[in-house]
Formats: structure tokens, sequence, C-alpha cells
RNA sequence: GCCCGAGUGGCGGAAUGGUAGACGCAGCGGAUUCAAAAUCCGCCAUCGCAAGAUAUGUCGGUUCGAGUCCGACCUCGGGCACCA
């Protein structure tokens, strides 16, 4: 008898699906498509845990679809833009576009072998010259349609290395590299106008039924649609043109709480300040040094300086307020500028407790005594605007109302007296895509000085990037280029200058699940094709992806269908969305003698000792894998050790899919055991010659009719765990079946498909044995018949004032007046009422009967 | 700081508001073996001799009945607009 031996027939079957094409995706009018993808990944050199678990959970989506009859389109591409390639450039030398080729090439030979039903003819990374120049040319489309502009924001600025800086090389304030202190920088810079779209994204959320929840929430935050009041306050002893500062506010309603202005140290009037005050442009200067984060602005010491400006309240011209530079005032949200009322605002009150001034409370909580003294308060009061309050400092609307009715009132009224207008604002912001580096899409468009900014022609598309570039000092290579930057203007022919930043990489990844559709199309997409595929029926990745990557897609198809580039059914592109859990493992660790942590890899460690000296390790539980903490898995050597099918099965089962799963050795192993034990069955059926068993067989034709519906509804459901325990219960059950070896043959047979999704290798080697016609890839999914489920008694707990004190079996369809006399003749339920009167008794057909005494 | 999640045996986890702990790991016992590995069979929440009691992060609430719904809190994780 031979034995299971993946690293012998998963090649063997991954060449025959190679052989007959059998994840090519076929654009067939006749049949139903099913677009499944995984969040492309980024080409670091080596995939993870995280990859397999996330490609594997698109598999099986990808496989059960097609085995019920769908034209399924599963993809593979490459993220392939980003820091991480310059920075490889400038530590080891060698180029972005080597290193990442490379790596495409080294990641292409490691996912090959996990046998993924991809169609790798559609394979493309955004730094393929093809695939970019079509992104420049829907830029084009884009700003010829309006929903591109320049303006000023400000970056991170080293002023050492004279660079811009990403946020995450920002540490504690400084420069990552240098180590000086950031500044923020205006740039001229581009941007999408997502902001003109924010309603619209809001409201379409409602749409997306099969997203999680959670992460529609999170979107709804993000856009962070507010109803307030924007108004101008008038200023006193202001410099000239600023005798008026506009103001936004979510809370009109405590504008008689007002104790301050505050405004942004962006804020144009902080500007003008700075130039002429050297002690504001001290303030101002040190707040620009918190970075641009708003973490780190919320996370910065609130704090603020004096103007010796004054505004006066609107309602009441004699009463005036200080007008305060604020560092945690955003000069992005609202007209960077608010009034501030510390009784009702956490943040304020901290402010004006820091500078003594005056708190004032608005309104008291509702059951307060309205002949009451006025107690100071020791913290900002700031109940839900649902919950009635009484207001003591109202100016419009009832005395006792909800925060929800004073606001609405408070704007009416100040509306109708001139104050103000009612606006609804957003909290998102638009899009700001130029990046002051090399590896990206170059933005195509010439600074002529005669003719100003020009978008290059499309003909000239794509605009390359030049290779001949050199990272031996910091700084984007394009801006120092000496022939690449100049060039002659498209439109007067006249020298000018090309735009040396480069796109945001969530451009890139904005619409490769539209290229996709026709990765070899000369236009951006192929509308016949877009027409087929779209949408993505089921999109599947991280969560970490939840705001930005999704909202930009999101914003992205809804322009590129503006620009005829997509129909308007994929304006939501993604149908249905899962967001998958992280992969973790322990961490091993000791210390250097100087009590610093040291890591050691999962292979160098054994039963808590290290292999090489016996020394224990301190064992830090569950952790996201990471380099840097050694507690990596490489799917490569799991692979090598026991197969592609084994990382898979292990990889689906335990955990619920949305969870984190952590790898463990024994894990794999029992995986690897139990993918051995299924083989010997099928290898011991497929030999059998048992004769049939009426009873038996039928009481296997039922348990497998049973998995056939169970396995179905974990796949469906994206509860793969589930599955894999029902087919671990099916195995168990099939084991010690008596039934012929015509039943048990079916069975295994049903076994073999079920498996299929998940370990296909595994499903094709056991069908083979059985005599299966085919591949079990192509073959049909079975479906399960409903009469076979259905089971002839049900066993029925019985509660006691809902504790479990008993049982009863009886048939299915029993009469719940037949039940409760069942119920209470039972001995256990005599013995613990002891003569009680029952008070009622409850009983839900075939499910529980509780008696309440 | 703000937004969003998650917490169930020794471990991973299961459970349309209806028997908490399916299935797997580890552990324990047995079979097979000269012996071991592999394999197969059985036991396995905690406390208790038992009857029973206690158990789903903590505290409270709704309900005949709560892991599941509501409120507060604790811990851990994700995101915070130039990491991808």
């Amino acid at each position: 008898m031979s034995r299971y031996d993946p690293a012998a027939t998963e090649p063997k079957w991954q060449a025959a699906w190679e052989a007959e094409g059998v994840f090519v995706a076929r654009h067939d009018p006749a049949r139903p498509k099913y677009y499944v993808l995984e969040m492309f990944p980024y080409p670091s050199g080596r995939i993870h845990m995280g990859h397999v678990r996330n490609y594997t959970m698109g598999d099986v989506i990808a496989r059960y679809k097609a085995s019920c009859g769908f034209s399924v389109l599963h993809p593979m591409g490459w993220d392939a833009f980003g820091m991480p390639a310059e920075n490889a450039a400038m530590e080891r030398g060698g180029h972005p576009k080597d290193w990442t080729y490379g790596n495409i090439a080294d990641m292409r030979a490691q996912m090959k072998p996990l046998g993924l039903s991809i169609d790798w003819s559609r394979e493309f990374a955004t730094c393929d010259p093809e695939y970019y120049g079509q992104q420049q040319a829907m830029f084009l489309d884009m700003l010829q349609a309006g929903l591109v502009y320049r303006k000023s924001a400000m970056v991170n600025w080293d002023p050492v290395d004279m660079t811009v800086l990403a946020n995450e090389q920002v540490e504690d304030g400084r420069g990552w590299r240098s180590g000086a202190l950031v500044e923020r920088k205006e740039l001229t810079q581009w941007f999408f106008r997502i902001s003109d779209v924010a309603g619209e994204l809001l409201s379409a959320l409602d749409g997306l039924k099969n997203w999680p929840e959670k992460v529609r929430l999170m979107q709804a935050n993000w856009i962070g649609q507010s109803r307030g009041l924007q108004f101008a306050f008038s200023t006193v002893d202001a410099p000239d043109g600023f005798d008026r500062v506009e103001v936004y506010t979510t809370r009109p309603d405590t504008l008689m709480g007002a104790s301050f202005c505050a405004i942004s140290p962006d804020h144009p009037l902080a500007k003008h300040l700075e130039r002429h005050d050297p002690e504001i442009a001290e303030f101002v200067a040190d707040c620009r040094r918190i970075g641009t984060s708003e973490e780190a602005l919320e996370k910065a010491e609130k704090r603020g300086m004096d103007t010796g400006i004054r505004v006066r309240h609107p309602f009441d011209t004699a009463w005036e307020l200080p007008v305060y530079i604020a560092n945690f005032i955003l000069m992005d949200y609202g007209t960077g500028a608010i009034f501030g009322c510390p009784a009702h605002d956490a943040r304020d009150f901290e402010f004006a407790t820091k500078y003594g001034l005056p708190i004032n409370p608005v309104f008291l909580p509702a059951s307060s005594d309205p002949a009451g003294d006025e107690v100071p308060l020791a913290e900002a009061f700031v109940p839900p605007k649902t919950e009635p309050v009484r207001y003591v400092r109202g100016f419009a609307g009832a005395e006792i109302q909800t925060g929800e009715a004073a606001i609405a009132a408070a704007i009416d009224f100040c509306e109708a007296n001139g104050v103000g207008r009612g606006v609804t604002n957003y909290r998102l912001r638009d899009w700001g895509l130029s990046r002051q580096r090399y590896w990206g899409c170059p933005i195509p468009v010439v600074h002529c000085p005669a003719c100003g900014v020009v978008p290059e022609r499309k003909e000239n598309l794509p605009v390359r990037l030049p290779d001949d570039v050199s990272f031996d000092q910091p700084g984007n290579p394009l801006d120092r280029h000496p022939t690449w930057r100049d060039c002659a203007c498209p439109s007067c022919g006249g020298p000018a200058r090309r735009e040396t930043d480069t796109m945001d990489t969530f451009v890139d990844s904005s619409w490769y699940y539209a290229r996709f559709t026709a990765p070899r199309a000369p236009t951006p997409t192929d509308p016949a094709e877009a027409d087929y595929w779209m949408n993505v029926d089921q999109y599947i990745g991280g969560i970490e992806h939840a705001i930005l990557h999704l909202l930009y897609s999101r914003f992205f198809a809804r322009a590129m269908h503006a620009t005829g580039h997509l129909p308007a059914k994929a304006i939501e592109p993604f149908d249905a969305l899962f967001t998958q859990g992280m992969v973790t493992h322990e961490i091993y660790m000791t210390r250097d003698a100087g009590g610093r942590p040291v890591y050691h890899l999962p292979e160098d460690v054994e039963e808590g000792r290290l292999r090489a000296t016996g020394e224990a390790v301190e064992i830090i539980p569950s952790a996201k894998m990471s380099k840097s903490k050694k507690n990596v898995v490489d799917p490569v050597n799991i692979v090598r050790a026991f197969g592609a099918d084994t990382a898979r099965w292990f990889i689906l089962s335990d955990s619920p899919p949305e969870r984190d799963v952590e790898w463990t050795a024994s894990g794999a192993e029992a995986a690897y055991k139990f993918l051995g034990r299924l083989w010997r069955m099928a290898d011991e059926i497929a030999a059998s010659d048992t004769p049939d068993d009426p009873e038996e067989d039928r009481a296997l034709t039922r348990a497998t009719h049973r998995a056939i519906a169970d396995v179905t509804a974990g796949i469906e459901g994206f509860a793969f765990n589930t599955s894999v325990a029902k087919l671990y219960g099916f195995a168990n059950t099939l084991s010690k079946s008596r039934a012929g070896c015509a039943a048990r043959r079916e069975a295994m047979g049903v076994m073999a498909q079920l498996l299929s999704p998940m370990v296909p290798h595994l499903a094709e080697e056991i069908w083979h044995m059985l005599g299966g016609e085919g591949l079990v890839a192509q073959a049909r999914w079975p479906e399960a018949d409903a009469a076979m489920l259905v089971e002839d008694e049900v066993t029925l707990p019985i509660q006691i004032n809902g504790k479990r004190r008993g049982e009863i079996t009886v048939p299915k369809d029993m009469p719940p007046a037949e039940i409760e006399k069942l119920a209470l003749a039972n001995e256990d339920v005599v013995r613990f009422l002891a003569g009680q009167p029952v008070k009622k008794l409850i009983v839900v057909p075939g499910r529980i009967i509780n008696v309440v005494v």
C-alpha cells in the first residue's frame, strides 16, 4: 500500500489543472459570472501566512462557485509601487524596479505551489508601464472633468535631509533617519475632489448590504457628516483684512456658554500674526513641529496662545471673547476656527481650566433643581444629544429639551436673526495624491512658464519613469534628474518642466479590480468585459483597509464612471466584502546580558527551550507575525514539510475567518495527520467489497446529505472553520460506518467533492482513487436532499425555572399539549417539582420545554 | 485623544434568545508492537464521595429563558488621511 505523499501528488494535479486550463476565466454570456478577488499583495519578497489565509479563503469561494456552475474570475496581481522599494535602494543599493520585479518573481514562485485556482494569464503589476500609463490616461480624463485640482497643503518636512516624510517616518516628532525635529511645510499638490461626493458616499453605504456593519460604520464616521452653524465673529483690535473670523460649530445651542475663540496655527490670521509677532511665530512653529497626523495632534498636550485680539459675541456686542491660537484646531475641518464652550466639551474644559477662562454651564441635568445655585463643574457635562436637559443659558426652544432639538432651534433662531446659517459639513477631506517620491506613477502634466499647468498629450503616454536614477541622497531623484525633468510644453512647444511628483499608491489600488476584467486592453477598461465581469462579487482582505483603500476605491469607481471607464452599475465596485483576521504566533524571547530582549525563531525552539543551548525562553502569547519579533512561520517551509493542502486545511480550521488565527506547530501536524487519514480511508474504501446493508446504507446516506448541507452552509456563510468541523464529523461517521462498499464509495466521493475547495490536491487524489470521472475541480457541487435531513424524533430538554433538569424524546410532530403532559410526568420533573404548583409552562416546538414554578 | 471591533475549558474554538463547551489540539487510559514511531478505541469544564453547585472579561438590567439583547466598566487588537 502506498501512502499519502503530497510532495508527489500536488505538483501532479497542479499540472493537470494547468493542462486543462481549468482556471482561465472565460467570458461566457450563457453562464452567470462570479468575480472573487483578494486584496492584491505588496511584493515584499516573501509570502507570509496572512497571504496564505487570504488567498486560501478566496480560493475556497472561487472553487466552490466554479463547481456551482459560475464562470469564475479569480485573478492575481501586485501592488508594486511604494516606499519600501526606494528604502531598499537606499539601504542596499540597486534599483527599485529590479528589487520589485525580483520580489514579484520570488513571491509568484512561492504562491504557485499553494494550488490556488488563479487565472495567472491576467497577472499584472501596478508598476508595469502598461498599467500606470492607463492610470495616467484616466488622470487626464478626470482632470478634464474637473475631478482633480491643485491646492496648497501641508507635508512633514525633514529640514536636515531636505525631504518629505511619510507619517510612519516620523517618530516622536523627529525624522526616522536624520533625527531632526520635523516641521510642517506647505506645498502645492494635486487633489481628487472626493469631498464633493461625501454625501453620496455616505448615503450609498446603506446599499452595501453584504459589507460588514462595522466597516460601514467606520466609513460613515470617517465621512463624518454634521449639521451645524457657521457664523462670523466681528473682531476687535485685529489687523486689517481680519475684521471677521468665520467659525463653525455643531453645538450652536451652547453659544451662551462661549468663553473663547480658537483658531488653527495654519489659519490665515495666525499666519498673518506670525509674520509680525516673534512670540506668536515661535508658538506657531512649535505647533507645526507636531507633524501632520491627526493622531499626533490629538495626543499632544493641548496648548494655546492668547493673540490679544478679541471678538464680539454675536448676541451681545459688549461681550468680548479672547482669540487663542490652539494646537488642536484643524485647518482642514470646518473653517479652522471655533468658539470654545468649556462646560460642554471635554477638550475645551481642559483648555479653559489651563488658561483660567470662564466655564459657564448652558444646560444642567433635566432633574436638577431650577431654583438651585450654580455649582462649579468638576468636568465637562456632555450628555448624549438625545437626552433631555434643562437649559439655563438657552436662547431658542423649550427650557427642557434634547440637545438635538436645541441645536435645530438654535440654527433656526440664528438664521432668523441674521447670525450665520445652518450648514452641513463633512469631516472627509479631499484626497491628496501627490507624493514627492520616485517609485510611483508619474503625474502626467507639464509646468510651462508660458502656459502654466499643461496636461501631457494622451499619445505621449505612458510618461515612463526614467531608469537612470540614483538613491545615494535623500529626496526625489526625479527632482534632480538632468533630462527627464526638462521637456517641451505639449501646448506651445517651448521649454517646460515635467511634474516630478508621483501618485499616491492608493490610486494604483483604487482601480486594479477593474483592470483585471481586461488586463491587456489598450484603454483603461474594455466596456464589454467590464460589463460582463463587474462588480466584484466577493472581495476579501484585511480590516486595516476598512476605511482608506475601500473609500478611495468607491470614489474612484464613481470617477471612472463619470469619465466613461466603468458602467453605472460599477460605482459600488464591491458587492460583498469580507474582512479576515491576522495570523499570529507566540513570541520566544530571552534576554541578553544587558537585559534587552532577544527574539528567536519558532524552529529554534523546542519545548520551551532553545535547541542550541537549552536555555529556557519566555513565551509571549499570540502576537501579529513580524520579522523583528521573529515569530514568523514561512509558508514555504510548511508546504515543503507537509504540502499545500496541510497549510490550507490548518489555516481554515479552528478559527473563524474574521478573527485572528494562531499558528501552532501541533495544529499543523494534526492537519497533516487528518489528511493522511482521509487518504487511507479512501484507499481502504476503494478496495473494499463489503455487501450492502439497507439500514446502515440508509444511515450513511443521511449522514452524507447532512454533511453536504452543513459544509455548504459553512462556505456560503464564510464560516470555513465550521465546514472543517463538519468534515471531521463526517469522516468519523464514515470510518465507523458498517454500510456496504457501494454506499461507502458514494459517501467518500461526496467527501472528495466537499473537500475540493479546501484541499484540492487531496480531493483530486481521492476522486481519482474512487474512479471518479474527470477532475473533481470540474465536477458539479453535490446537492443535499431536504427529505434526507429530516429527523423522525427530537430530544427536548426540560428546564425548571430556566435550569435544565431532564429531557424527553418525542416524535418530531407531537402536538404541544401532549408534550406538556409527557414533560410533567417525567420522573426528573416530578422529583424537582416536589408537588409545587406549576405557574407557567412554555413549550417551544422542536426546541425546549420550560416549567416555571 | 477620537472612531471600530474582540474577550467562552489547559489551548483554538461551536452554539436561528432555547441542553454552553460541537469539532480539533494538548493530556490521561487501553489495543497493536520485542520495543518505539505511526495507527486504532475510549475518557476529558471546574468544585464535590454524591445529590448538586459554579461557569462564556467585570458589574448591573430586560426575559419563562442571555455567550447571544441593553447600559457602564476592564483588557487586547485595527484605523486615524504620506505604511501598504
